[in-house]
DNA sequence: GAATAAATAGAATATTTGTTCTGTTTTGGA
DNA sequence: TCCAAAACAGAACAAATATTCTATTTATTC
């Protein structure tokens, strides 16, 4: 059969996400299900049958087939041959592109990518050696019972503080984030029983650690997320989690305390949820 | 049907094509030709049938079962689940692992961790084939070249926003961290030539898209990190960065955004350094 | 150079997969 | 609260795809 011309079909798969991100809103539930799920998982569209999909995707293959039309495609199959194209282009895997991108010039930014990326990588693969198991679940034990949790980090340890209060406040365990907006002085905050979870890497923030210390001299237990032994967090009786970044030049990314730090906080919200 | 076990069928990619070495020399002349075809092309297996490959490899569909066979596989599909599995490694399911680590009661904090630490790894090497280099380099010459640049990101992305301002700071490249504090409006800071960096995932952070929206109707240049090609961003003009971060339940973490947050800044600072 | 075994092509069949259809449920408006 | 329209799930059907079978060709051995 003669593969027909059908002129409302997206003919990329750009035209394909473009036309679903102005569609997908006014769509159905089933059908904006179907379309979250391709977005956001586009590649397993070219080896996956409908039933897969569907499945997956958690509606009935026939919604799929809805999808399929609602978007101007005869059916399944004419959309799953735009991303069996697409996968025909984009198949160098990670290794390849990893060399590739370093050829193009240690200066290019894509070149500067594969750098951290690799980094990254090796990073996270590094925090399940140096993050003890016992620190960890008596982390946990310690952030689980707690009334409140007070979150300290400043500088580059900001981000992940960010982080545990937005992923706190979705578990709806209590946080509280300490900003240091306005050079408030927020310690006084401090109830007996809570707990403390401070952030803090090399060159290590004074207004941390004297967060942590007054903390520890009320008798609040500190957990410390770290980049050391020779933290001066070590010195307070904290709970210590340790994470190394690699640094690509002077400078360090996260990748591997944002692992940490997910990990935690689920830990946390579903001790808190079993008793 | 139960699929069956076949003890002398490769189990990996890696087997296979050992074996295929190893065979190929002193197979029959079609056969060797299948071998030849799939060794020279193993991209095109996941995403074809027996007929197609069967027409490019210039054999029989005969031809290429026996030659399926002939490896140990009961047929294609076999072979070809092998090539289509391997392409999906690198979205596992995390929610069913989730689940069934819960039912094994391996609940325990060290488990987490494990998960987390391997939904970033997966994430971090995906980060390779999702950023397009022609966009970071684009992305870049934007960033690299405006007076000042306004960071916007709320929610889970707004600590990727607080370590770009971090990290422009720190080389002194200038930029605006729009924090959404006491609910100002600050979007009348915007000047004209000046550049938008937005960061949001899905669902959407309206803020930032609206952000987004009113600096682009005022001519300035938007880069957008994003997590699909479906995201509203899109429908701007922006130049778009994609990460696709898995998830582990219903959690995601942020180690292959941060990685490209940091490749991203270090270059945008290293092009203002030299000109 | 004939006999035998192996390999092959193409047709026939079985299976999987995609698509459509129908009765039922849900949603939105009067 | 009822009615009409849209959306839906699941079963029935159609198409495609994989697999097997058989007659024929090609290679190998004596």
């Amino acid at each position: 059969m003669v593969p027909e011309l059908n002129e409302s079909a997206p003919a990329t798969l750009e035209e394909l996400f473009r036309r679903l991100s102005e569609r997908a809103e006014t769509m159905p539930k089933r059908l904006r299900q179907c379309a979250d799920f391709i977005a956001q998982y586009p590649d397993r569209v070219a080896v996956s049958t409908v039933a897969e999909l569907a499945a997956a995707a958690e509606v009935q293959p026939s919604a799929m087939m809805r999808f399929c039309q609602e978007l101007g495609f005869t059916g399944f199959s004419q959309l799953q041959r735009l991303f069996r194209e697409e996968y025909a282009r984009n198949w160098p895997d990670y290794a390849t592109r990893l060399t590739n991108l370093r050829e193009l010039g240690a200066e290019s930014p894509a070149a500067m990518l594969a750098e951290f990326v690799e980094a990254g990588r090796a990073s996270i693969e590094k925090l399940m050696t140096t993050v003890s198991p016992e620190m960890l679940e008596r982390a946990v034990a310690v952030l689980g019972t707690a009334p409140l949790i007070h979150i300290v980090g400043f500088r580059r340890a900001f981000p992940v503080a960010c982080y545990f209060d937005y992923a706190f406040e979705k578990m709806r365990v209590p946080s509280f984030l300490h900003t240091g907006v306005g050079k408030l002085n927020t310690a006084h905050a401090l109830r007996e029983g809570e707990a403390v979870l401070a952030i803090t890497f090399a060159p290590y923030s004074a207004e941390t650690v004297a967060f942590a210390e007054s903390a520890g001299k009320e008798g609040l237990s500190v957990v410390a997320i770290t980049d050391s032994l020779s933290s001066p967090l070590q010195r307070l009786e904290a709970i210590p989690l340790l994470v190394s970044e690699l640094d690509v030049g002077a400078f360090r990314a996260l990748s591997a305390t944002f692992a940490l730090a997910i990990a935690l906080a689920v830990a946390v919200g579903a001790r808190r949820e079993n008793g």
